[in-house]
RNA sequence: GGGCCUGUGGCUUAGCCUGGACAUAGCGCCGGGCUUCUAACCCGGAUGCCGGGGGUUCAAAUCCCCCCAGGCCCGCCA
């Protein structure tokens, strides 16, 4: 509805001007859309721009296209206020299931998040990773494209290799009711100081690695083994973040079938093509200062070989390839985007963001330094039963365990996708465990005073036409949802989703402090239910899209 | 040394790509509001040289240049 008006006043503008943009904005708090047209004219048409917009605001006045909106010339602003019919459509169509649904699209994505290397267990780091992608997925899947969503499992590196040799060497017993990927990270962690204090261990490790590039059977299924029994260990994780993955594209894999030795022969006839000792490419003509290592001089592959190859084979089996990477993964990153270019292959966009750091400093899965996920989880579902117990003490205990766990689903994936991705944060355990304003649950809790209201009143006949100057502004907020979600798509940034999903929040709690619902009567009653039914599906997909449970009680 | 990102009230943060109407919100602070639809809430108040300096423009938090501070990266690691 509002991306209709968007469109119909744009091109009115357009025809009338001849301006090739009808350079639209929001109108704050001074009307739905504005347009700073008129500043853009004065100097062709040697007018002031006061006159320009006055003589503008009244040719569109009789513009047909224009039915319903009042438009109004604000100084050198022309304002576009919307008309009832916007406010009762749009409460019409935020009454459907799915709301904010976009059409069907064609194009097939494949999106690839989290991908951390299997040597212990996920961190707030980490996770940052999964919740930004997990949260893109969702959006573009309501946008209506076929998505599949991989991790990227990187079973054949020199940490691996050193899990391994720990697993080989040291006394590696799992503990009683330790979790998989935390004994691994244990094991990873005394290896570490092993190799520290002797040099010689670095060669096994060596050692392990060119066996595993061989194909050697005993030590790849060693490596197997410990990836897989820490993957078990992120899937618990992941699961209670709500995160899914629709599958697991194993990195060794692209040297058992051959795609990495086929794309390191294509690469050998690229122009920028170094095949000394090394194969490596050099790209100093597009601005970077390195070489681009594809093959050690012992013939053995490294990482951008066999990365490359994932990506043509992402390349042939779909349209739009997205991948959420670390901030540390810049250049490489963009290393890959400029010889994929080269091959002639699909090109991968690439959403990167900043670090999460702790107060003592970085976090180092190799020196134990870090805030496991599964730390966070915990923690934060015992301070909401907490809160939940205080607040709800009629409830049965496991009533609360319920509504804690989603209250403390929503606290850490709203904590970390409401920040833009370019910040880089400092994780905080006094602002994750906040469950009041500019939180999930402050959301959850909006929801679910919607859902008491209405479940309540019981039956109601649905009226469309409000009145007040609250109800409207709820009305209109309502409709921002669609281009909500076509934002995210575009710009690739879900946090744009979090801050809209709290503004509807907000301009709800403040209808319900100012409008009796319940204790209204006749059509009063009936529109402001209406509204209510529409705020509470908006909030419910918003949520949902969130990656975080629109519970009806809290 | 080079490249990229960040710098917005005491703290956290939106806006920056696509320049425009008094810069968004929260925490904290001050003052109000629960026999009334769930107070995980609402209302009011104080607090900003939008890191600094130049420039472009009728107009700059937003674009360009320089500088300062912090983070990340520059490996025959992944």
């Amino acid at each position: 509805m509002l991306h209709d008006m968007y469109v119909a006043i744009g091109n009115a503008i357009k025809e009338t001007t001849g301006a090739t943009d009808a350079l639209l904005t929001d109108g704050g708090e001074h009307a739905d859309l504005a347009s700073t047209i008129a500043f853009a004219l004065a100097k062709q048409k040697k007018q002031a721009p006061l006159k320009i917009a006055r003589d503008l605001a009244e040719v569109l006045a009789k513009n047909q296209a224009l039915r319903g909106i009042t438009i109004e010339a604000d100084g050198p602003y022309l304002n576009f206020t919307f008309g009832s019919a916007y406010v009762s459509e749009t409460l019409r169509e935020a009454l459907q299931p799915g709301y904010g649904n976009l059409p069907k699209k064609s194009t097939r994505v494949v999106l690839e998040h989290t991908s951390a290397n299997p040597n212990g267990p996920l961190h707030v780091g980490h996770i940052r990773n999964s919740i930004i992608g997990d949260t893109l997925a969702r959006v573009f899947r309501k946008a209506g494209y076929p998505l599949e969503v991989q991790y990227y499992v990187n079973d054949m590196g020199r940490q691996i290799a050193i899990v391994v040799w720990g697993f080989d060497n040291l006394d590696s017993a799992q503990q009683e009711g330790e979790k998989e990927d935390a004994h691994i990270a244990r094991v990873y962690i005394e290896a570490n100081r092993e190799i520290e204090k002797d040099e010689g261990i670095t060669r096994q490790v060596n050692i392990l690695m060119q066996l595993v590039e061989n194909g050697d059977a005993a030590t790849v299924k060693k490596f197997r083994r410990e990836v897989s029994r820490c993957l078990e260990g992120f899937k618990v994780t992941l699961k209670d973040l709500n995160v899914a993955h629709d599958r697991f594209v194993w990195e060794s894999d692209f040297i058992r079938n051959g795609n990495t030795e086929r794309i390191i022969n294509k690469l050998k006839r690229l122009p920028q093509a170094r095949d000394d000792e090394t194969l490596a490419l050099d790209l100093s003509e597009f601005g970077f200062g390195n070489k681009y290592v594809i093959r050690r001089s012992d013939g053995t592959s490294v990482y951008a070989a066999r990365d490359l190859a994932f990506h043509a084979w992402k390349g042939a089996n779909f349209d739009r390839i997205i991948d959420v990477l670390g901030a540390d993964h810049k250049l490489i990153g963009s290393q890959l985007q400029c010889t994929m270019k080269l091959l002639g292959e699909k090109v991968p966009e690439i959403v990167f963001f900043e670090f999460v750091s702790l107060p003592e400093g970085s976090m180092s899965t190799r020196a134990g330094k870090f805030v496991s996920a599964d730390d966070l989880t915990t923690e934060i579902r015992k301070r909401a039963f907490e809160e939940v117990t205080v607040r709800r003490p009629e409830l049965d205990e496991e009533t609360r365990r319920t509504i804690a766990r989603s209250v403390g689903l929503a606290a850490i994936r709203y904590d970390i996708v409401k920040v833009s991705p370019e910040k880089s944060t400092v994780f905080n355990w006094k602002e994750a465990l906040d469950f009041e304003r500019q939180s999930g649950p402050y959301i959850q809790y909006a929801h679910a005073r919607a859902c008491s209201i209405l479940e309540k009143a019981g039956s109601f006949s649905e009226c469309f036409e409000l009145e007040t100057d609250q109800e409207i502004a709820l009305a209109k907020m309502i409709a921002r949802f669609p281009m909500v979600i076509e934002s995210v798509v575009t710009e690739l940034r879900p946090h744009i989703l979090a801050c809209y999903a709290r503004e509807l929040a907000d301009t709800f709690n403040t209808f319900y402090h100012f409008e009796p619902v319940l204790k209204s009567e006749g059509k009063i009653r009936d529109r402001r239910l209406t509204l209510v039914k529409a705020v509470q599906n908006t909030l419910k997909e918003s949520l949902q899209t969130l990656g975080i449970d629109a519970i009806h009680t809290m």
